[in-house]
DNA sequence: CGCTTGATTTGAAGCGCTTCAAATCGTACT
DNA sequence: AGTACGATTTGAAGCGCTTCAAATCAAGCG
């Protein structure tokens, strides 16, 4: 009766029947396997076509041992996850895998994120700055391959690409140093292990330039709004530094935001920089001096981690530590002079 | 051998085995389906979290008639679909639906991305602006159901939920009129019907405020780069308006970058709204004036209609038309005096 | 006690697709 | 003509889970 929505799904057996062969027959054509000889690939094909079959996916991975998924975990609204989705659908594609997005939101926690790509029998992981402790990722690396983009880990049976992050920042206090600031601040980014890399990266670097008893980190964590707490703290207690070196890009704006509307000049009273090089950091309005994390590479070596795991049968657990590159854009200029 | 791992997923019937029962029964407590004593209840969920089960998402779609899954095409990095997703997820779990996310990536177009997405045996879409043509979104309707947020689409079978696009542009030229605005240019949004209904809503208003004479379209699109050229030919025609109207806020953006960069005081020299009240123009940095389209009502409103097909058997199409509401922020103000 | 009832449990048939051993077909060769 | 052999095609067994009619059970009643 019901004509006008559904009317049941084309399916193989109805490709099959269409062009009188076997629902076998019919499926090693449609999956390009070695067997069916021309004539009837172009027979079947016709009539796929023409029917407008589109395979079941879940019938398909069902029944196929490899279902050639890979499942990245991403916090929807981080710009710059948003470049690395891209990087890894690109990445993934060309070496055949097909990619399954799963969002950490308020109301949906990483757990649960992360479960939802598992249940989709995803062969492996990709997760974006995962906040789970070690121990959750190396049993989760029990299960399947997976593979940490940015965040450093110590499980083995996990891969990590990350950028050196303590290095990242490093870069950014010697171009402060270098620019004449002393009074360099570092807004926190919180618990997790990228936060405890790039905080580390500020202090040792700053005492390096023997800046050590001007170090001062302010709680924070990796939102605007958090910057912006920040920022006012500091406001509110007088004696501002000459420059603030946020956690990450979102944090550095949020730093800005408050500075902005407190009519503090940036950079002539105060340098900011953030951590990302993300398309937000790169707006001409804002300008903002950053490090660049080179998201395509990440991709690219994440996927191809994946891959070996998967395909090569590699099981040693590996890491790969990309060299971070300061971005120099027109939050950071040199101190001014009586301020120090 | 490889103990190490897989091992063999654990599935319904090793629990069913582990307290002695039928896998039918295992499936019932599971489902929460009624028929399982309590006693048996409690055995076989002690049993499932003791062996760590974890139900195979694509057996279990396969089997059920229904999946649950609402499938949301999106653009990743656009700062308002990200917000859209976040409310889509949490409307979605309201109702007992589950969202899977598809991104439409420079690799990856609009006709896979929901290809994707029909694959996986959503049974309904929502699709954030799309770009189809209104016959393949109609086709499509026939399959499934499926609501397009934020653009109009006179296909029956589709749901729409949108704002009034025309009105809120409308809304935007009334209050630069209502400062003293003559010269108000539009950047455009490209081919889609979204920047239609909006360059209408330009005209129209221009015309309302005879002002007809100065209407200026300059082509654009919906990223900052467009944004950014319609901004660089403004600059270099000389005679600048004294208002831009963008399409959305990312074009805006553009806009804005160009006119800092070259010095041009903006509100001083020129206003410049935006479309979308994105997280982007909220902040204090950008802090841009333009149109709020109340994302979490038009997720809302989406997943109510999907949800209606689905599960109350309607099939009246069904258009949601919001009204949008002008968000003055600090990139408007009254133009320079001897300047238009 | 035998029998009815309602509460539980289970067997068996799929969901739509893949896989692979076994069957079929043509053809080349002796 | 008879046999062997490579090229194709197909039957049948699942993949792991759900469903539902039929079976089983325990309690309740005359």
């Amino acid at each position: 009766m019901d004509m006008s929505r559904g009317s049941r799904r084309v399916r193989l057996e109805d490709v099959a029947a269409r062009v009188g062969m076997s629902p076998a027959s019919v499926s090693m054509v449609l999956s390009n396997a070695p067997g069916p000889s021309a004539a009837t690939r172009e027979r079947v094909l016709a009539a796929a076509a023409e029917l407008g079959y589109r395979p079941d996916r879940t019938a398909s991975l069902l029944a196929r041992r490899r279902t050639h998924l890979v499942g990245v975990l991403m916090e929807v609204g981080s710009a710059f996850h948003a470049e690395l989705v891209e990087d890894l659908h690109e990445a993934a594609e060309g070496r055949g895998y097909d990619v399954v997005l799963s969002a950490v939101t308020r109301t949906r926690d990483e757990r649960r994120a992360i479960e939802t790509l598992v249940d989709f029998r995803c062969e492996a992981l990709v997760l974006l700055g995962p906040v789970a402790p070690a121990a959750q990722l190396a049993q989760l690396g029990r299960q399947l391959p997976v593979v940490v983009i940015g965040r450093r880990v110590s499980a083995d049976g996990v891969d990590v690409v990350r950028t050196a992050d303590a290095d990242g920042v490093g870069q950014v206090v010697d171009h402060l140093a270098g620019l004449g600031h002393r009074a360099i601040a570092y807004v926190d980014g919180g618990r997790g292990p990228i936060a405890a890399d790039r905080r580390h990266g500020y202090r040792t670097a700053m005492r390096r330039h023997r800046l050590g008893d001007h170090a001062q980190v302010i709680a924070g964590d990796h939102t605007e709004a958090a910057g912006a707490r920040a920022a006012r703290a500091l406001l509110g207690e007088g004696g501002l530094p000459t420059a603030v070196v946020a956690f990450n890009d979102h944090c550095a704006l949020g730093v800005l935001d408050v500075f902005n509307r407190a009519g503090v000049d940036v950079p002539g009273k105060i340098s900011v920089v953030g951590y990302d090089d993300s398309t937000l950091s790169r707006l001409a309005s804002v300008n903002l001096t950053t490090v660049s994390q080179d998201a395509r590479r990440q991709a690219e070596h994440a996927v191809a981690a994946a891959v070996e795991r998967l395909d090569d049968g590699r099981s040693a657990a590996r890491e790969v530590v990309l060299a971070p590159r300061l971005v120099v854009r027109g939050t950071t200029g040199p101190p001014t002079p009586g301020t120090a």
